[in-house]
DNA sequence: ATTCGTTCCTAGAACGTTCCAGCGAGTTAT
DNA sequence: ATAACTCGCTGGAACGTTCTAGGAACGAAT
């Protein structure tokens, strides 16, 4: 099956009479060729099914245009960012190496790979590797950490606007009319949940619905989601007619302890999840969310790591994109 | 940040005061240097912070160890199947090369940047490719398609066995008690479909049920399951106690279009999915249904890549593995 | 004393590409 | 007519490794 040998620019030049130089001119499409040599080369190419060798070219070149991205294979979010990743990269003219991490493959070993390929700026989307970790990583190639609030003096961070995405959020909910919006806490040692928490009461603040705010506690799952709701409704007071959430997990776990207590979703109580995953546009769930914005992050992320690689100043380190509201089924004026 | 040139084999041998073969030695660790010298060397690489070059390295030895593997970035079982084949290729010592398709990158592209790659064999989970592509590409390098069944005589296939997943799904339900056990199609033009279905009239025949049998038609959308709950629960006559599934997704929107009839899962009818994704594990889902066995379907796949490339002779290019059945809690005995 | 083996090491040639310098033959400017 | 340039092409060096062949040192066997 498999020929004995991959052809290589020798074969073609051989077989189209000319020089190896030649032929890497022809197939790099830049100028120093005329147009019928070209042509004849490129049918010599064809004829023998060369394909160019990546590794020896960059090993020449010295530049690789590789960025080498880590990702969890297991969370269909980073796969939305991948895809981003791979648009914006062909823009930019740039390949894109890809290292998954799995329960078995941690993030060391993923970056590990990444620098062997010689990668010319890494992006990361990380959720264990220490400041000790980017400082070797970054002492060797650009870093830039994607989608999550990395501190660190020597890696450039593209990430979502968690507080601007539940200001949308409890925005759209008042201009339905609500005006008794709780909000379910993501759960304590964790920023990204006390972010969006502050966020919310700023968001109640301004809408001078500062004496309505109630935050319940929670956390990120569906379990969460539905123990809380119900220990809301077994709380005395009047019920909010509206909930924002943490995320998308414990909405749809909120969603069905409401709908099991006998509530509707929306016309008894309003829900607003925070993620915008693939689970929340399922028909039976149609659940409202923030959706962050994964074209642009990817795209911001792409164009700074080029930016790194070429040496561009850079002004500021971290970029913080605002989500956009995906108004779906579970939101509506409250009753009355 | 970023020093001004990667350390190589020549800067360590420099410091180290050797020779480049001998730190080539080192690094590979293979016999042929004291166990002192060796100690130096590898203590000046990490001072250097020297990462072998893994271009340069494939680029010489002519082999990669390197199999190539394309997978949809947006679709989860597909994770955990390139999961499964990091694991298996660590292994039997092979690195792996993801090239992902998304939307806007298809199949024949990805394939193409692992051909550049100088893959030794491709593990392909393909949707699209057609056979043209398998005899091009099969030309040039061992391929295995996992996951699909392909007949083509120039490439291995590894896949499921989903005949043996109906089969023990109604077997499961027939233990339980159910005799009266309807099959939800998943639709016309579609192979996998089909089998399938012919696989769940097989086994209601050896369980003398033959006069049972009950094809719904459906499809593979939540949506699909919907409307054919609807129209099963609107047909005159005794109403299945038991529906095995095309797929999850179906299964999903049938759960809740029956239980917004009011009818409760499993004590009502039983429901039996296909594919065990992520969703049907969720605490509100609960789905009983078939799981492939991706332990052994990657591990066969890397396995058979190796044994491609090293030319070991291979009595059937197919193999079909058996799934099993996961129970979770959308199955009970039939009332009464 | 010579031969033989081992052990540890090195020189130098590959691998397939790209880059640099340069060359002949036209064309244009002086 | 000469100089200067452009165009199309080529030879050869380089990139960072691994591989092959072999050499120096040393002890053991003859």
């Amino acid at each position: 099956m498999t020929s004995g040998r991959r052809p290589t620019l020798a074969d073609v030049a051989a077989d189209a009479g000319v020089s190896t130089a030649l032929v890497s001119i022809v197939m790099r499409d830049v100028p120093g060729a005329s147009a019928e040599t070209r042509a004849r080369v490129l049918e010599v190419a064809q004829r023998l099914g060369y394909q160019p060798d990546q590794r020896a070219r960059l090993l020449r070149s010295g530049h690789s245009r590789l960025i080498g991205v880590m990702f969890d294979v297991g969370n269909l979010f980073f796969g939305k960012l991948v895809t981003g990743l791979y648009a914006a990269a062909e823009q930019i003219d740039y390949q894109l190496t890809l290292s998954g991490t799995t329960p078995a493959r941690d993030e060391r070993t993923a970056v590990r790979t990444l620098l062997q390929d010689r990668c010319e700026a890494l992006v990361l989307m990380t959720a264990t590797l220490t400041p000790a970790d980017f400082a070797e990583i970054s002492a060797q190639v650009p870093v830039v950490v994607l989608g999550r609030a990395v501190r660190h003096r020597a890696v450039d961070v593209i990430r979502n606007d968690d507080a601007a995405g539940l200001h949308k959020a409890v925005d759209h909910l008042v201009e339905l009319g609500h005006r008794r919006i709780a909000h379910l806490d993501g759960g304590a040692r964790n920023s990204v949940s006390s972010e969006r928490r502050r966020a919310y009461a700023t968001a109640m603040g301004r809408h001078g619905l500062t004496d309505r705010i109630q935050v319940l506690a929670g956390g990120a799952t569906e379990a969460d989601g539905v123990r809380a709701v119900r220990r809301l409704l077994a709380a005395p007071g009047p019920r909010p007619t509206a909930i924002t959430l943490y995320n998308d997990q414990s909405a749809i776990g909120a969603i069905s302890a409401l709908r099991l207590a006998g509530l509707s979703v929306p016309e008894d109580i309003s829900v607003v999840g925070f993620d915008d995953e693939p689970a929340a546009s399922l028909d039976h769930i149609d659940l409202t969310t923030v959706g962050q914005d994964t074209a642009t992050l990817t795209r911001l992320a792409a164009t700074r790591a080029q930016d790194r690689i070429q040496g561009v100043p850079v002004r500021q380190r971290e970029v913080i994109i605002p989500p956009g509201l995906v108004v779906r089924g579970t939101t509506a004026r409250p009753a009355g």
